[in-house]
DNA sequence: CATACAAACTAACAATTGTTAGTTAAAATG
DNA sequence: CATTTTAACTAACAATTGTTAGTTTGTATG
């Protein structure tokens, strides 16, 4: 039985990498010795440096798309599922803040898989955007540019990743409370 | 007298490159075959791939630096100094998208002035939250964790040079009310 | 104990990297 | 017109890149 432990941990460290320096700027020499092995070794486990990265972001974008297939179909009011949107966001960006690093920033140098990727990426933002289009018919949200309002929201919880990581003395839920406060009530008293 | 505009015009091509596919990626052979000649003929105008990323970068750094400063010392309210943040953003933003994205995404790989960079960005977030929190004080903004409120704010106003690019249609000006309008009021009816 | 296999190793490769040296042609300067 | 400067070029470099081939070592399995 082949040790899918040290292929999970190999792709753990080149996640952490990528975030400190993006994946074009590690190599396979840092990688290893990260692991304390040496370069070559790594070919034992993985098959190229674009697998790993594939297998980085595109697990995470199959997450994402699986949630708001759930949020989508969720008989809720538009507001909640800006919610439950923020939820998702927390919840896959707390799991893995390396992670989320790359799907953020090395999307680009995806190959085989860019296409998918970018298609994904296309479906999520137009259902998020259908959501804040039905809140502002049903007058639940406020009468706006929806396009700013998603991009305002989607901003802040793309960059998720970057503040998790320093904040963890505040749980899950009560990050998920607070955003969803901030975003969607606004700050002005 | 030295031609600085084919310097300035080298810096340009190599941060829209470098948007692209981020300072690692891109090798002197890419910018030059943009360029229309050859790579070694870049080192007449500028020192090292490393002196145009400084270029880019401490430029932007400094004008946010200047930005602040001048909002930090023009009696205005907290909110009112909020706004004029989301001005400062997008009109430097509008004016640079290319070298927005390496002040963003390729920062870390500065050299020499990575220190001073980081020293810049301190301070400008310290100032930022100052304003955050002398706002909640004065019962302008509403009782919430001041991080969370910054972090929200500045995330997306960092996703700027992502966006503007796509929306020329609208100016600066109603980019930047509308920006408020979402980020301070919120979207809630 | 014999065998199979997982996972490390050494050595090497061809390609690509940033950069330098030296040269040339055209344009600006006196 | 003579000279200097600018900005391109060709050729080459040493280092680094991702990856492959072949080998060794320890650990389970039968």
């Amino acid at each position: 039985m082949k040790q899918e432990n040290r292929r999970e941990e190999i792709i753990l460290t080149a996640a952490k990498l990528f975030k400190e320096k993006g994946y074009s700027a590690v190599t396979m020499r840092d990688l290893a010795t990260e692991l304390g092995i040496k370069a070559a070794s790594l070919y034992n486990h993985i098959s190229s440096k674009q697998d790993i990265l594939k297998s980085i972001i595109i697990s995470l974008a199959e997450a994402f798309t699986q949630g708001m297939s759930d949020i989508k179909s969720s008989n809720e009011s538009a507001i909640n599922k800006l919610k439950k949107i923020v939820v998702l966001h927390v919840q896959i960006t707390a799991q893995n803040t390396y992670g989320m690093a790359s799907l953020n920033n090395d999307w680009m140098h995806l190959e085989n898989q860019l296409d998918y990727y970018l298609q994904l990426r296309k479906s999520y933002e137009r259902d998020f955007l259908e959501i804040i289009k039905t809140g502002i018919k049903s007058n639940e949200i406020i009468d706006s540019n929806p396009e700013i309002v998603m991009f305002s929201i989607l901003s802040t919880l793309r960059s998720l990743y970057l503040w998790i990581p320093k904040k963890d003395e505040l749980n899950r839920e009560q990050l998920s409370i607070e955003l969803s406060e901030v975003l969607i009530n606004g700050i002005n008293k």
